[in-house]
Formats: C-alpha cells, sequence, structure tokens
DNA sequence: TTCCGACAGTGGGGTCGCAAT
DNA sequence: ATTGCGACCCCACTATCGGAA
C-alpha cells in the first residue's frame, strides 16, 4: 500500500469491512448505532508497534498517536488487530463530524489535540494474540472483543449491539432519530469479517431528510458531464424570508434529468448571485447564475453549522424538480435543539 | 432472461498545504 | 498576500459490465 510506514511485527493495513444500504432485516442479526466519524483499523504487534490506518489503507497514526498507545498499553502485550470509527464527541455525547474534520491531518504538536478528544470506537476483533477470528461468527468476535477490558479508558470504548431480542430495528431507528444521532448498522450474527468487502452481512441505513430548495446557479460539469450540469446553487428562505445560500447538489441525476434541468435552466440566465447570502468565492467560481424560480427537493443526511454559522447540506442528493411548489415555501429548519 | 455485485466516474462539504500569480 | 489546486477525510449516486440466479 503507497504511503504506508512500515512496522516491525507489523503485518499489511487491514482493509475495513464494508456496509450495503438498504432496509433493516428483522431476524438474524445485530444492530449498532451507525457512529459519524472516521473509519480505522488499529493494528498492535507483539513488540508494542501500533498503527492506525484509514478506510483506505492509509497510515494516520500520527494524526492520533494518543489513540493508538491507548489501545497498545491496554491490551498489555497482546498483539490484536481491532476495525472502529474515530468518533469526536460534542458536550451532549453526539459525534460531531465537524471537529474531527478540524483535527484530522494535524500533527501531534497541534493544540487542537488537546480541545478535540478522540474516541475509538472499537466494534469488531480481527486477531488477537495468535487467534486470526477473521471466520469466525460476528457473535463470536464481538464476545472475544468484550473480553478485552477496552471500555473504561477515556480514549477507547466498545459500543453495544443489540439483537431482536433487545430491540426491533425500527424501535432502534426511532431512538437513533430522536437523539439525532446517523443510522443503524445490521450485521448478520453469524457472518465472517471479510476485509475490504461489501456485502449484505453488513446493511446500513443511514437517516435522511428532505428539503425543499430553490435553484440559484449551477455549475458546468466536467469530464462524462461535459456540456452538462455538474452542479446546482441552492438556496432556501430564512425566518426573514431571505434566500440563504446552503450549498450544492451534484448527484441524484439522470442524464435525462439533467438535459431537461439545463433547458429550464438557460432562459432564466442573470448576471448577479440571486442569493441574499453571499456564496464563498470557490463555491462561486464557474457559476452560472439564474433568477431563483425553480423549487426542486433534495435528500441529505445533516444540515451543518460550520465555523462561520453557515448552514451546509451534507451529502445531498437531487430528487426532482416540484413544479407545484413556489420559490417562497422553500423554507430552512429551524435550528433543532440540542439533546441531552 | 433478469438480477446483483463490483467498479469507474461524476458530484458534494470540509481542512490543510504547496505553488503559482 | 491572494488564488488555484490537489490530497486527504467523509460520502451519494449513476452507468456499465460480467457472472450468478
Amino acid at each position: 500500500m503507497a504511503g504506508s510506514t512500515v512496522r516491525a511485527g507489523l503485518p499489511d493495513p487491514v482493509l475495513p469491512m464494508l456496509a450495503v444500504d438498504g432496509e433493516l432485516p428483522t431476524t438474524g442479526y445485530g444492530y449498532e448505532i451507525k457512529w459519524d466519524g472516521f473509519r480505522a483499523c488499529v493494528q498492535v504487534a507483539a513488540n508494542g508497534d501500533s498503527r492506525l490506518t484509514s478506510r483506505l489503507g492509509n497510515d494516520v497514526t500520527g494524526t492520533y498517536p494518543d489513540v493508538a498507545d491507548a489501545v497498545t498499553r491496554i491490551l498489555a502485550g497482546r498483539p490484536a488487530v481491532l476495525d472502529g470509527e474515530l468518533v469526536v464527541l460534542d458536550e451532549s455525547g453526539r459525534p460531531d463530524f465537524g471537529r474531527l474534520q478540524t483535527r484530522h491531518q494535524r500533527g501531534p504538536s497541534s493544540t487542537l489535540l488537546r480541545t478535540n478528544p478522540v474516541t475509538f470506537f472499537a466494534f469488531d476483533l480481527l486477531h488477537l494474540g495468535d487467534d486470526t477470528l477473521l471466520q469466525e461468527p460476528y457473535e463470536q468476535r464481538r464476545s472475544r472483543l468484550a473480553d478485552l477490558g477496552l471500555a473504561g479508558d477515556p480514549l477507547v470504548t466498545v459500543p453495544p449491539y443489540y439483537t431482536e431480542n433487545d430491540i426491533s430495528p425500527a424501535e432502534l431507528l426511532e431512538v437513533v432519530e430522536q437523539q439525532q444521532l446517523e443510522g443503524v448498522v445490521a450485521k448478520r450474527l453469524v457472518s465472517p469479517y471479510q476485509p475490504g468487502k461489501r456485502s449484505r452481512y453488513w446493511i446500513k441505513r443511514a437517516l435522511i431528510k428532505t428539503q425543499e430548495v430553490v435553484i440559484g446557479g449551477w455549475k458546468p460539469g466536467e469530464g462524462r458531464r461535459d456540456n452538462m450540469i455538474g452542479s446546482l446553487l441552492l438556496g432556501a428562505h430564512d425566518h426573514e424570508n431571505q434566500l440563504v445560500y446552503i450549498g450544492h447538489v451534484g448527484t441524484g441525476f439522470t442524464e435525462k434529468a439533467l438535459g431537461d434541468l439545463l433547458r429550464e435552466l438557460e432562459p432564466l440566465s442573470r448576471t448577479t448571485s440571486p442569493f441574499d447570502t453571499p456564496v464563498p468565492r470557490d463555491r462561486a467560481r464557474h457559476a452560472r447564475w439564474v433568477e431563483p424560480r425553480l423549487v426542486g427537493e433534495v435528500v441529505y443526511r445533516q444540515l451543518t453549522d460550520n465555523r462561520n454559522n453557515e448552514r451546509r447540506l451534507r451529502h445531498a442528493a437531487w430528487r426532482g424538480l416540484r413544479p407545484d411548489k413556489e420559490p417562497g415555501e422553500a423554507i430552512l429548519p429551524q435550528v433543532e435543539p440540542g439533546v441531552g
């Protein structure tokens, strides 16, 4: 793997097992909260060397040295490979992806290391000592993981999983929605661990929201999207009826939808931004502005607050035009009160 | 025949670092 | 000093193709 550091006693980086999108099965699966952070695998060798790798196998040990050290210390000489998620929790105990991004790629000298503590949520055990657990069923690996004694250290935790005997997936999703968490992952109880593979052994169900939006411009596409729309610049009205820029959407279109949209947008061209709030320079680059008349619908995961208190759609995907709606009906949701 | 999994290739938000202007 | 751009992290989604069902 390019870019990885060779360390004595450590095998190649582990590529994490992945989940497909889908509805949650009601039987034969364990259910876990989907934690909003960075996926990471921890490898600890018998000599105490340790390595943290990202989803694509990149070495991120230097970014989170305290996490690697904590796991090594707890294991006390036992070699092991763990899979989990690096998460930053906010004051109410919910994952805060934004703070994790701020910390990412910072070196050990960064002051952010102290202001943004990261917790490793360990949810699978692939190797322990001389034992390879990849072929063991999920439940067995979970049991061995629970016996490791990882919980108790502030930097490491082992989040629980639930079965149909504890709670139905529908009920768990309700809890997740109330707590404003990201979603649920179902893992087949008898399944092995297949590194780097995406299969129905693991099924993720993310909570998504819908939003009506006003199209205020578009950016041309590239490559396969040459001579087509690359993305749409979106806005919605706040409580003072200002048209607030809330980000772009560049996915979810069929090719036909892209062509139809372009034909509708071209007659609406104008030379200035129709938004009442500024569009960041790099986001407005190459933008073609239009009269804010067309209303559409997008789905998204989260309406973020960046460091400038600007709200942006995260993971937005286009659903289609809403010719039945007036621009004034595209209203920003109120800021949700914190939980906890 | 149809369906599904894997892959390539678009696009997004965000941060950081380097080189060109 | 500003700007452009790529490299990372997170990701959604469409289109395509070959093999499984």
